[in-house]
DNA sequence: TCAAAATAAGCACACGTGTGCATATAGATC
DNA sequence: GATCTATATGCACACGTGTGCTTATTTTGA
């Protein structure tokens, strides 16, 4: 690049016919061509500007030729905003929260913003590269990894980028939250098992750092009390199919055997149930019924048929873009909290 | 340690995020406040910059105490580098598309980069999405979504922007191209069914338009002449679960039922799978020999046990990334294309 | 003690765009 | 003809940063 330099000292004078190639074309390139000042060539791409007609086609000719278009970041620079909106997602490797990111990318794009992911397939995502994102001047941040600290976001709160927390409930500032009411799930699912006389009824959870996590259990736990009931288990995974299968080859050889088992996820119950019906040969719902959370797409695959919590993906996405455009519309609004309704979804394994 | 009023937060008393201006802090802040120049700021977050260790923590403190980070953004408007990166994802409702996009994302995160994702969930996405984000200038494209047009892709290098193609081959400028040897993907799988003397062989393929689908036919039609053998059945599906379920209640419910199927991608062959064991009741290899394509981890259940031709998604992101790195060194070398070599991974249903 | 070298710090520019303000031209109204 | 309005165009600034160039200060070397 030095030496570039050396060796051109002037580029203004450069011949534009030899090395056009090497950047790209701006709007005092257009100006050039066109015979016109560069503020012309900005009016000729602004809706609604005064310029003559046969100046404005001329220019957009001379831009089809250069292969113009207004750099976009230059232009929000100005109005201080740079139209990013930052993501990070849980872990990816979860058909649920990869759909969620998914379907959000999906409405950011239709609204014009450029979501930037930041996200991990192994485990989730840390907090220094939230912090590292924040280099950049985000239009917003959606926060769904739900080992984000508080103190993370105060960070964010501080560089005056709003925060979105989706899948927990977080009483800083005015960041916006947005949660499935995991409480009321646990208790439709708890009042299904008790409704069909089951008395030996597990829970299997998750990692007991997510918040999901945390309010799933306890309602789990809170529903059981109401009911007079003992858990026969409490076991922990990984969220992960693996690892639901896992656990069942430990708490389904146990000598008291459950009779239903409540899973944080459809993967873990998907899991479960393979071991259950494949390995032990154990009839399902007969011996052991199963209720799962999420209400995945597999969930509804005709060899699982899985009975579940649904915990719907299109009031959450639309919930996170409402809460959005409204923060966008009133920057200093106090925060909203949306609280989504589960539904439980009954299938053949309950 | 010397800033006394930051250092103890207290929630009732005044939050800096609320009346903190409204506005990012900027270096111009930072050193009002240090009561220093603004090129010192700069310089006190520039590594082996000439600044005393006595201004650069004082500095370094008033930054802290607003909150001050450069913005990334204004400084890459110089050097010409935005660090965005942006992926045209294929269908985001598609266990192995998804995959991929995430590993992507998860790596881009690891360089620095600022991943972009366009990308649906229902469809794939449209030549309209891709020049909008070419507003913004990238420092690379990946497209990974088989449906956009050669003259879109003609359209991102006048830009200069670098455009890396993934899932096909584009004899297009200097673009750099990786792609599955799908032929040579679908020669393993016929050769299989060769080797344990299947006669009656179909296929069952997805959205013509793919490129990865033309090429996936293409092979096998050639595996199959090869071999002196006439396909049983040559459908089509969508590339989903469903798609395979409905297509295979059409073809193995006709009279000459085939007794192997190969299918375009790993999904179809799943919904085939299910249609056959679960609906018909058939044996899975025993009446129906299923071989699928791409080995998404739910070929690996082992309620599945799917045998297929993996289409190995660490090679295929270690390859763009290595695209992408050595087009940042050199922005103007030619265009390279990695073919990525496919695996014939057997399992229970061959 | 003096020159040369090393360090420290600031000014001013470039990056690409939109837009407020001022100015110029043409047409219309009185 | 004079005044007013609508249209048309350009100048100059702001946005936030890194850095080349210049100048001031300190340290080193003989």
């Amino acid at each position: 690049m030095s030496s570039e330099n050396e060796l051109n000292p002037n580029p203004t004078c450069a011949k534009p016919w030899v090395d056009a190639g090497r950047k790209r074309a701006t709007a005092e390139d257009v100006a050039r061509i066109a015979g016109v000042s560069r503020t012309a060539v900005s009016r000729a791409f602004t809706e609604g500007a005064y310029l003559s007609l046969e100046k404005r086609t001329r220019i957009r000719n001379a831009a089809e030729i250069l292969g113009y278009r207004p750099n976009a970041l230059a232009a929000g620079f100005n109005s201080n905003r740079s139209n990013l909106v930052a993501i990070v997602t849980g872990n990816l490797n979860n058909h649920y929260d990869s759909l969620v990111t998914a379907e959000l990318v999906a409405r950011l794009n239709g609204l014009g913003k450029l979501p930037v992911v930041i996200g991990r397939t192994t485990d989730n995502v840390g907090d220094s590269e939230v912090l590292e994102v924040l280099d950049y001047p985000l239009d917003a941040l959606v926060i769904r990894a739900g080992s984000v600290k508080a103190e993370t976001v105060e960070k964010c709160l501080r560089l005056q980028v709003p925060v979105i927390v989706s899948g927990r409930i977080l009483t800083v500032g005015n960041v916006d939250c947005l949660c499935c009411d995991n409480q009321a799930g646990m208790e439709m699912a708890v009042a299904e098992f008790a409704r069909s006389g089951r008395q030996r009824i597990g829970y299997l959870g998750g990692h007991p750092e997510l918040s999901a996590e945390q309010e799933r259990s306890a309602g789990f736990v809170a529903a059981m009390k109401k009911r007079h009931l003992e858990p026969v288990v409490m076991e922990r995974a990984d969220f992960s199919f693996e690892g639901g299968y896992a656990a069942a080859a430990k708490f389904l050889q146990a000598l008291d055997r459950p009779n239903a088992i409540l899973c944080g996820n459809d993967a873990m119950a998907l899991g479960v149930l393979n071991f259950a019906r494949e390995t032990l040969g154990l009839d399902v719902p007969g011996d052991l019924a199963i209720i799962g959370f999420d209400d995945i797409e597999l969930a509804r695959w005709p060899c699982f048929d899985l009975s579940t919590i649904r915990n719907p993906i299109d009031a959450t996405v639309d919930g996170i873009v409402s809460l959005l455009e409204s923060r966008f519309a009133d920057p200093a609004r106090h925060g909203k909290t949306i609280r989504i309704a589960p539904e439980f979804i009954p299938r053949s394994t309950h």
